[in-house]
DNA sequence: CGCCCCGTTGATCCTGTTCAACGGTCGTGG
DNA sequence: CCACGACCGTTGAACAGGATCAACGGGGCG
């Protein structure tokens, strides 16, 4: 099981560096740091370029005709950006960097290109689409089945696997997004976040290190799961 | 404006018979009529091929390791099926056909060297996953920022959009959903959406023609748009 | 007929929202 | 230097939207 599991997040991990290389040996690249608040493309936008996260956090968000505006996505090292706009030739989310990360840059055209002379190239974008699509239906999921509290919880799981299969730290992490944030992600307030996180923590599952408050500390690997699995339980019976 | 709409509308149309075309003309199809409660494909099945819907209805089903399952997406003529799959070489979702209709499949590897000699092949697939992920979006948005009576109005709303744009009656749509899965699907109790049905006909925003209840007629094009704008007012102004 | 599934509606309860107050931190300007 | 305001986070109290529990009607089918 564990073993499943180091070669899932190994797995992950190659595939990334294979990524990079890829795009390196193949297609033009443009390199570039970006800093907190840069926006990388906004709604509206014409199409013709694909990034790929080298290090840093992007956070992606969606907005409606009338109004309404929901944070859908965060992405880490190795995510590609800008897949909402090849339907229509043009964007309709915003991405906007959370932290200072090095962003690799192509155009769309010339990543086809490259894919016709190396064929990996294209499985690697497919590969990339599919697990966005994998991790949009799993979000839609918890919105729908879990209770604000595990529904917090599973986002802080969510987090911590995402950097395990890139073989960072992942019992301490930074979330660079406010509470509004993360709620709004959820599908809550502010508020329901604030007293998820207080629960959490009297319950042990979590630890605050500094006043702040950003950093979360995940306490025992298993704890969040359980957490999870024990405030499901009732909703899973109703069948 | 409805210029713009009968253009997009002609587009989509053109697009989904463009697609039927190539595939028909460079990668080797099996087609097949499917009944009510086909199932295509489920979670752990090893990953081939690919479907495209010629005629028909399905759902697509997600789950999770703690038994959680939800309605997370329902799929139109032109859609396509299995990109689930292509990640991790193995299905994670569960497609059932709701209604007898004509699949074409064909093996992943085929569309690939065929889009090596037809390039617009390739695109079409973008297209279609791009959509894909454009559309989760929509629905997540949906689930975090409405309250449930304009969830289902914008159920049906996007409902008869899909049909518009496939240039089908949308005056008249037949659920062939009970209220169970709509609920699931938009991440509410069964009898919460009858209850909004119920609501959305005595507004005169729908009716329902048949004693079954599981034909609905939307009445004036723009009330649904207008009973989600009105009863999103609130929400919006939340900031 | 009897059973099961589907849909509706009512009554009650509870989860999460709303409204409000408060503390801490940071940056700005007197 | 401190005062001020903006923003972030927490917590309490009241409220409400939707869930839950329950009862009932209708249709299809063995």
């Amino acid at each position: 099981m564990s073993a499943i599991e180091r070669n899932q997040s190994t797995d992950a991990a190659r595939q990334i560096a294979e990524t990079l290389h890829l795009l390196q040996a193949h297609v033009a690249l443009q390199r570039r740091i970006v800093h907190a608040g840069h926006r990388l493309f906004q709604p509206g936008d014409t199409f013709a370029r694909l990034h790929v996260l080298n290090s840093g956090l992007f956070k992606v968000t969606n907005g409606s005709n009338d109004g309404r505006e929901q944070v859908v996505a965060v992405k880490f090292k190795g995510d590609w950006l800008g897949f909402d706009a090849i339907a229509l030739g043009r964007h309709s989310c915003e991405a906007v960097a959370l932290d200072t990360g090095e962003l690799w840059s192509f155009r769309y055209d010339d990543l086809l290109d490259a894919g016709a002379r190396q064929p990996k190239l294209i499985s690697l974008l497919h590969a990339a689409m599919s697990r966005e699509l994998g991790r949009d239906r799993d979000t839609m999921l918890a919105m729908a089945t879990l209770p604000a509290d595990a529904r917090v919880a599973d986002f802080l799981r969510y987090w911590t696997d995402m950097l395990a299969e890139r073989g960072l730290r992942n019992d301490c992490i930074t979330l660079h997004l406010t509470r509004a944030e993360i709620g709004n992600y959820l599908g809550m307030t502010l508020e329901s976040v604030s007293r998820a996180f207080s629960r959490l923590a009297r319950e042990s599952v979590i630890r605050f290190p500094e006043k702040g408050r950003r950093d979360i500390e995940i306490l025992g690997n298993g704890a969040l799961r359980k957490f999870i699995n024990h405030h499901t339980a009732s909703v899973a019976m109703a069948h």
